[in-house]
DNA sequence: CGGGCAGTTGATGAAAGTCAAGATATGTGG
DNA sequence: CCACATATCTTGACTTTCATCAACTGCCCG
């Protein structure tokens, strides 16, 4: 609402209005939303849209509503490291400097809840509460980063895979137990492991074969046997 | 000195009172220490002492005022990612959870400022400057560390070693020039460039080959050729 | 002087990357 | 709704990079 005087630079097709309506009526969580309820806007995105890129203005923070997102970063010659994907309720862009240091690409249509860099600070001035969701959301990115960085540095294949399924897995907990559901490509995925798209391939028959999981189809896989899952993931072999 | 009330699990020996020296005196920047500088204790560490250790109660943030400090994660069988070195004003354990989430330890003999989770937390709920300054520092990190994923998830072994040394180049703008100062032994460079010691040395001899740094003594090394570490790091070859 | 540790260099091996072909989905226009 | 075109995914053959194992060097310190 206080967005609304700001000119958009998405164009109209990006900026329904009306706000957001109100989480009042959800049972109340640590993690609650809180201020970012308030005042956002929403936007949508096609599959693979930009939704802002590394070095452009940061005029927004923003939220999952619906989709998911990948973050990036890319090399002049175009080697890319995707540093998170983003699902439903997850924030990102909080990060508060002056322009963007990650690229954020829509995977398959994705709705946004859009906050005002601006109007975000302001209102964080005399908001503890929206200063604490600010803070455990960059303290949850940090976290997530770190264990990355292990997973990148000092995992095999098999292990990061296995990792990623897990870190999936605990994300949603799915209502359909060992389901894990994969928005994303095989070539991000590669790209989020610091692999080829080939390794992420035979590394997926490899758990198959070892009847770890299950692929029916690649919008997902069935984790078979979770003990066996996290043992690898955590070196054990 | 409010520490004071708490006793200290390190014994006599890392618990010099008095307070830090407040830095009134220094020109005021936008990333001054008000707020850390007040009530701090300082605490010595010997080399390869740890500081913490992942799943220890976080009751501590900390200030390098003199020394490095590696911070790491390790797995079961003691594969380690090393995910920063801390020199000299930077803090670190900011993060905030209930338990630290990573390991730090002394490299040389180091001197820390150290800083009560409680009473930061209770001071910063009225004093702005001080909630900027640990955002900025959060923030920081964050970026730090998803950088470090692009070169542990996408460069090569020369091309790591590159940015590593730019980025050791860029923290310490030192007086003399284009020398960087090498605290850490080749096995932490390894730990945190995801390699192994082997490669490390091999890739050092490579550059110093390309007439690119000169290494005289292991403690440091010298940038010959700017231009070309910063073409390597950025992946132009 | 000699033991030990960190670092360096060389020979070999293994894991993941590259290149290429084929299979399966996905999408589009008729 | 089908046929074709295209994109994504999978699998195989071969190559490259980095890890592993081993020997050797220089250095610090008793």
């Amino acid at each position: 609402m206080l967005d609304a005087v700001v000119a958009d630079p998405l164009g109209p097709r990006n900026a329904y209005s009306p706000a957001v309506p109100s989480v009042a009526g959800l049972p109340r969580k640590q993690s609650t939303t809180i201020g970012f309820g308030a005042f956002g806007t929403i936007a949508r995105f096609a599959r693979d849209e930009t939704i802002f890129s590394e070095g452009d203005e940061a005029r927004y923070c923003y939220k999952v509503i619906g989709g998911a997102v990948r973050v990036s970063k890319v090399m002049l010659d175009g080697r890319r490291q995707i540093v998170d994907f983003l699902l439903a309720d997850d924030l990102f862009a909080i990060d508060g400097d002056e322009t963007h240091v990650l690229t954020a690409e829509a995977i398959g249509t994705v709705v946004l809840a859009r906050y005002s860099r601006a109007n975000l600070q302001r209102l964080s001035e005399d908001a503890p509460e929206l200063r604490r969701e600010i803070l455990t959301a960059l303290r949850r990115d940090l976290a997530a980063a770190q264990h990355h960085l292990l997973m990148l540095g000092r995992q095999s294949a098999r292990e990061r895979l296995a990792s990623f399924l897990l870190l999936l897995a605990n994300r949603r907990k799915h209502e359909s137990g060992n389901r894990v559901d994969l928005p994303m490509s095989r070539q991000d995925m590669a790209d989020y492991l610091g692999l080829t798209i080939e390794t992420v391939c035979r590394t997926f028959a490899e758990l198959k074969r070892l009847n770890v999981v299950a692929t029916a189809e690649r919008q997902y896989v069935v984790i078979c046997n979770p003990n066996v899952l996290r043992a690898i993931a955590a070196g054990i072999n």
